[in-house]
DNA sequence: TATAAAGGTGAATCCGCAC
DNA sequence: AGTGCGGATTCACCTTTAT
């Protein structure tokens, strides 16, 4: 197991060679089933740019958990006892990723909600707008109380009072936003590094081996080496694996965490490598 | 099926008492199966007075959506193909409901998250404060597109702009909270109404019959009476049913909703009835 | 150059009727 | 069930173009 790369393959045949007990965190963001169908236009006709991936298709709940089981054990087994893990997801799944995990015996710490401040409006006046999704975060069992909680450190960046479970964070756009060659957005659902920075800051120390099972672009990576912890990726499109690679290799200013909170109560965000 | 009433029984025997396609909208708010085994007791070492009622006691995971099932099941068949459905919970028990909803083929139209304004501190520092409850709001199925949602008035009421899934409202205190003989809390998770405004405005319109399956202390008939609407009320422990009714004969002022919200973007609350 | 206006976009389960 | 069409529907923020 050698850390900070990025293995290209299949999520869950990948998990399994990996080694009882032996990772300090992870962050997974599984597909969502979005289930969506037909085009969503603007009230000024411009077509909504959904998620029409294939890796978020599948053909009934059946699959999808299936799918969900199988990488979730891989997690709780590779997890050390004194490690925990984060899946985010949207309404979409996050009941059925939830239950899962419940039924696997991971025990939920919190429900973290990312409140976006940006959020896409619902144009047809159907329903609230959707302004959030779920983060849990999960210890591997009832049992193992003895998980990295870093809340001193939370509580400071927090302006000195305790950090809640309702994070205010926007949208990945602009400059850190990753964008292919006709400029159009490199990936469907690149994650903020606020974010990640979030994760990682609160729940794993220095050097720490920080696993993202679906590494995407790589934020994942990008943050735990800003904030000198080892990443460990598992993607299967080589075209991801390759923005996260030059994206992580950019990266020069890394920080003692310390350093980074003193620095953050006046500019929360890390700086995005050129 | 006599409108604005309290049953008296099992939640599940008087819900297959009721008639199909007859409800216009279910607010639930089951028994969380909290699973608290230990005491919790703040840094002063006074005791925290969690619910440890013997009715939020459920043996297993399977015992509870066992629970679940049947009276989510009931609410389906009994609901309208234009009604909606809220159920409300916390971390500990809404990816069991939100699971099951799925299963039974509710089709979630939003999870609002209730951002509490005030909550419980985490007094060990071992997780982040819990700052929130889940509400799933539902239609009784994917195909079911014409169910009621005042879009506009939602709209009017949050400053004219598009209310968001994330609702700011305090917990459930001070006058507004019933309280024993003894001054103690008479339930230990009365809503408050500012809650139940937001549900029944936005997804009833006027003389709609709201039921409520696990009534309490009345929150939902009380707001449903002061907006105008029918109520119907199941109760198990006679206590409460005692308290609700008392609570909601005393109420007096009802609204005509437009009116109501105009006057609710000046003060937000309706008023509590003496 | 500075400011304003116009255009683009984000994990989206987003209409309802007639034929 | 599928198609076609009239009509109602949006927020914050970034980028590009115009003044």
């Amino acid at each position: 197991m050698k850390p900070n790369t990025i293995i290209q393959g299949d999520c869950i045949e990948e998990l399994k060679k990996l080694p009882d007990n032996s990772i300090d965190l992870i962050f997974a963001d599984p597909p969502y089933n979005m289930q969506l169908e037909n085009a969503l236009y603007r009230p000024n006709n411009t077509k909504v740019n959904g998620v029409d991936d294939e890796w978020d298709k599948f053909a009934s709940f059946a699959e999808y958990d299936t799918f969900c089981t199988a990488w979730l054990r891989e997690c709780r087994r590779i997890l050390k006892n004194t490690g925990t893990i984060w899946v985010i997801g949207s309404y979409h799944n996050i009941f059925r990723v939830g239950n899962i995990m419940l039924n696997l015996g991971f025990w939920i710490l919190n429900d973290v909600t990312w409140y976006k401040t940006n959020p896409m409006p619902n144009f047809m006046g159907t329903r609230f707008t959707n302004a959030t999704e779920t983060l849990l975060w999960c210890s591997k069992g009832k049992e193992h109380k003895k998980y990295t909680f870093n809340h001193k450190l939370m509580k400071k960046y927090n302006g000195d009072k305790q950090m809640t479970s309702v994070w205010q964070i926007g949208l990945c756009i602009g400059e850190e936003r990753l964008k292919g060659e006709d400029g159009k957005k490199a990936h469907s659902t690149q994650k903020p590094e606020e974010l990640l920075k979030r994760v990682i800051l609160s729940t794993t120390k220095q050097n720490d081996v920080v696993l993202d099972p679906f590494f995407g672009t790589g934020t994942t990576g990008a943050v735990a080496k800003k904030l000198k912890r080892s990443y460990i990726g598992i993607e299967q499109e080589s075209e991801y694996i390759t923005l996260a690679t030059n994206r992580i290799d950019k990266i020069k200013d890394c920080f003692e965490e310390a350093d980074w909170v003193e620095e953050s109560k006046e500019n929360k965000s890390l700086p995005i490598s050129p």
